[in-house]
DNA sequence: ACAAAAGTGTAGCCTTGGCTTTATTTGACC
DNA sequence: GGTCAAATAAAGCCAAGGCTACACTTTTGT
């Protein structure tokens, strides 16, 4: 094919501006996606050292519902990031940029259960639902959803 | 992706409960993950159909913001799953489980804009993670979402 | 103190969903 | 009716994030 081979990032000159728009917003979509694992496992790294102290390897796994090499694995790439440490067969420990990653997290986190409840949604729900709604919930929306919870009368 | 071949990961009997509810969102979480891509590309092939009669893979691609053999190996998918039909070198299809799959994403996909407009989210943002947002909506919340724009005053 | 249990690490496999490169088919234009 | 560009397909690479199986430490209990 006649199609030029361009960087990934290029969008092609064929498309409209309009597709080109629409085709950010996935590609925004995806890249949340990307990071929402790491976040997630960060937080949880996060509760279980504010718990206990620290933070094992099978405590991860278990509360994430995982095996524990896929806790270790992400242990690796939170590593590679620099979010957190560890030594073999010592616990895991968050870095500063870590830590600061975790308590956003689960800031926004409480921001989007409170949110929803807000809205009406039952409290069980909201918190099913949040699991998967946070990592998508951009600043903006975020700063709009604390400033609606602000306006709401206290229930 | 959450793999779908496993054998029904057994929950160990050490996690407590609590742990094991926690765990059960994460894997929701995932699983609502695992349709989200497909969601997207059938909500895609539906936009196409209705405005051009078909929809091929070189637009699909274009739209989604990805390269053509990825939307060719998304539309493998969709077809594996009997949301589309396609034949080599002609357009693609959505089979009637699949337009209603595409009916209801977009559906979906305008009462989340709605809702972040209606609480206060510039439109423009709204837009942006409705994107992310929408697959992670269970039914209960949209129901909620829908209460909640019925009750607002129409702007 | 030492054996068993528990925790951790490593290796290797799978699917998804991106990508590029290369080959083939289609269709439009002269 | 042939040629050529565009569309499609096919093959193969990569990283993420799951998994199992197995090896190796560390901890624990007698």
């Amino acid at each position: 094919m006649p199609n030029q081979n361009r960087p990934a990032a290029e969008m092609p000159d064929s498309a409209s501006a309009q597709d080109t728009a629409q085709a950010e917003r996935f590609n925004q979509a995806r890249a949340a996606q990307a990071v929402a694992v790491l976040e997630d496992y960060a937080e949880m790294i996060g509760d279980l050292i504010e718990e206990l102290g620290e933070a094992r390897v099978t405590d991860i796994a278990a509360r994430m519902g995982v095996a524990h090499p896929t806790a270790t694995k992400a242990v690796a790439r939170l590593k590679r990031e620099g979010l957190c440490t560890s030594r073999p067969y010592r616990g895991v420990f968050l870095t500063p940029a870590g830590a600061e990653l975790a308590e956003r997290v689960r800031a926004r986190h409480r921001t989007v259960v409170d949110l929803l409840i807000a809205i009406g949604v039952p409290p069980e729900t909201a918190e099913l639902d949040a699991e998967g709604l946070e990592h998508h919930v951009s600043d903006t929306t975020l700063a709009a959803f604390d400033a609606f919870l602000a306006k709401q009368p206290p229930r």
